[in-house]
DNA sequence: TTGTACGCGTTATCAG
DNA sequence: CTGATAACGCGTACAA
């Protein structure tokens, strides 16, 4: 690989001149300016980022940690912060944490070690200490699609309590009152705003809160399904019309296990998820859930981390990002 | 951030002792050995990784290039790579290029500034030019998930060609001999020996090949849809018994197609697919397909580009991994 | 066993 | 406008 060193020995310059034309500084004759180029082109010299991000102290990469990388909401928020960095010359690192603490620290570790300049946290649920960890490095931190309940990080995410309204309101307005809830068991920072949500309307709209049909379980398509079979020991006439899933994947394994004891969907019941990745229409019936794009979440966070590296500013607080409801075929309006 | 510089000030020894301490080089007295870490402990010292790549000219880090990371396929594999490599002290920088030529060449540029030390390609389609790119940079390459059809790369993946006969042969031994398949229209390097392998045996096992059932489409589940809608315009005594879907996405859409139609799978007509990621049993009914661990496609990747960068040996060609059919209920025995 | 000093490939400061 | 030259933080001959 040809060096500075050679281009300017091509181009019978010092390699000071090669480094201002490199870098688009002005003060150089115009003539002196092409032979350089000349050289470069001749040379197929490519400047060096270990040897420059050593000088400027600075690596133009950005560490992200990602516990669950198989679900598309987390892929296509991946997918917008790459996209947008490589636009402004940054790279991702990306490390793989299942949540563990260990592996957190160890992925912290690695991008304290490889100078990133800042670290995007994407649907993770990360603790204050680890956080205090980074802020004492001086790295940028944004968290994409999970905000932090008590807004202690930046972060570009949805507003989950609200969110959790409008679907437990979607509901009501399709004429549901014995309204049921798969709620997550999960310690992410967003089930708990979600359960607010939905404890919110059903009170405001004095709607009756029946146990039985409030289940928690991990939200999984496993989960799911085990929601299902336990509200089906219930006797047939004492079913909610509508279930709200906490996510999709609980949504199809309730689906598929109503289906598998003859109970029609939304017939029978009517079932609505939060999340609404792409896969919840890939299904014999498209899932009525409220939708909103993680690809322009990643996008809008790598925006921000741009300009916290580039300013050194922390923005103020939390950005969200809309939602909305779309319809699929699992939710019966039974407004008479 | 302490420098090694600080560390040897603190501890009465020069810089070099310090590297020494730190590379468990093992000249070192053990005294001084201690001082030495009792200043690395006091300082919190942690080596500058991009100082130590600039004097290495090697970067631990491995460049992967991705064209859909959505596909759960395609992030098992990711995991699989990133957590093999994280093992060995490597990280990987990942970029999305969705298969666009110039996206890809950007890609690679990138990860030679980057001073990558090796590159895995994951489901990518990359051609002679681009792989003549890389090797012209010195850097080893391996492929992961598809293996170039003249075998010219390096790579993880499964035999197209046989898993493609096993499928055909999986439904031919459950009686079907109307065979129909939705093949992919995609410029994959897969898509070939797939259709090779469904003639192959329909051919050995004399069996009809009608053009009406074999329809190309994308290989999504619209392009699923689009076949099985495709398929229906044909008189109902005129269908066949079974459908090999290239892979679960056109099983999904076919099913979908199929049940709005009131045609029921399997009793009307059975499924079957390639690839089966763990969605394909995200269903109302769990789709019977051939499978294999993706995770330890991208797992075996890494050791291998681990072998290739330590020992600057190129492997001998392609290896594959262990497929086999997982049985869902979308496949019926119509054996008599 | 330890220390000195050079170089990895850049950028940036200062003279010229 | 251009050219030496000193950093950036580290590893390693070579010398002691």
């Amino acid at each position: 690989m040809a060096r500075i060193k050679d281009v300017a020995k091509e181009a019978n310059v010092s390699i000071a001149t090669v480094s201002r034309v490199i870098n688009n500084i002005p003060l150089v004759n115009e003539d002196t300016r092409l032979k350089v180029l000349a050289a470069i082109e001749k040379t197929g010299y490519r400047p060096n980022a270990v040897a420059r991000s050593l000088k400027l102290q600075k690596s133009n990469t950005i560490g992200i940690i990602i516990n669950d990388i198989t679900r598309p909401i987390m892929t296509n928020a991946i997918r917008g912060i790459q996209e947008e960095l490589s636009k402004n010359g940054y790279s991702a690192i990306i490390s793989y944490t299942k949540g563990e603490k260990n592996a957190e620290n160890e992925a912290l570790d690695m991008f304290f070690l490889r100078q990133c300049d800042g670290i995007i946290l994407i649907g993770t649920n990360i603790d204050e200490k680890t956080v205090s960890v980074i802020n004492e490095n001086k790295l940028p931190v944004i968290s994409c699609l999970v905000i932090h309940d008590d807004k202690t990080l930046p972060g570009v995410g949805f507003d989950e309590f609200e969110s959790s309204r409008i679907v437990t309101e979607y509901l009501i307005e399709n004429g549901h009152s014995d309204i049921g809830a798969f709620m997550g068991n999960s310690p992410f920072h967003f089930v708990p705003p979600r359960i607010r949500g939905f404890f919110d309307v059903m009170r405001k709209k004095d709607l009756r809160l029946n146990e039985n049909w409030i289940i928690r379980n991990s939200m999984t398509f496993n989960g799911g399904y085990e929601c299902a079979d336990q509200l089906l020991r219930l006797p047939r006439n004492f079913l909610p019309t509508a279930i709200f899933c906490f996510n999709d994947d609980m949504a199809v394994g309730a689906i598929k296990c109503f289906h598998e004891h003859g109970i029609k969907v939304p017939d029978d019941i009517s079932v609505i998820s939060i999340n609404g990745s792409d896969f919840a229409n890939w299904n014999m019936i498209s899932i009525t859930s409220l939708k909103f794009d993680s690809y322009s979440c990643g996008k809008r966070c790598a925006e921000i981390m741009y300009d916290m590296v580039t300013t050194g500013e922390i923005p103020p607080s939390v950005e969200y990002i809309p939602v909305h409801i779309e319809e699929g075929s699992t939710v019966k309006n039974i407004k008479k």
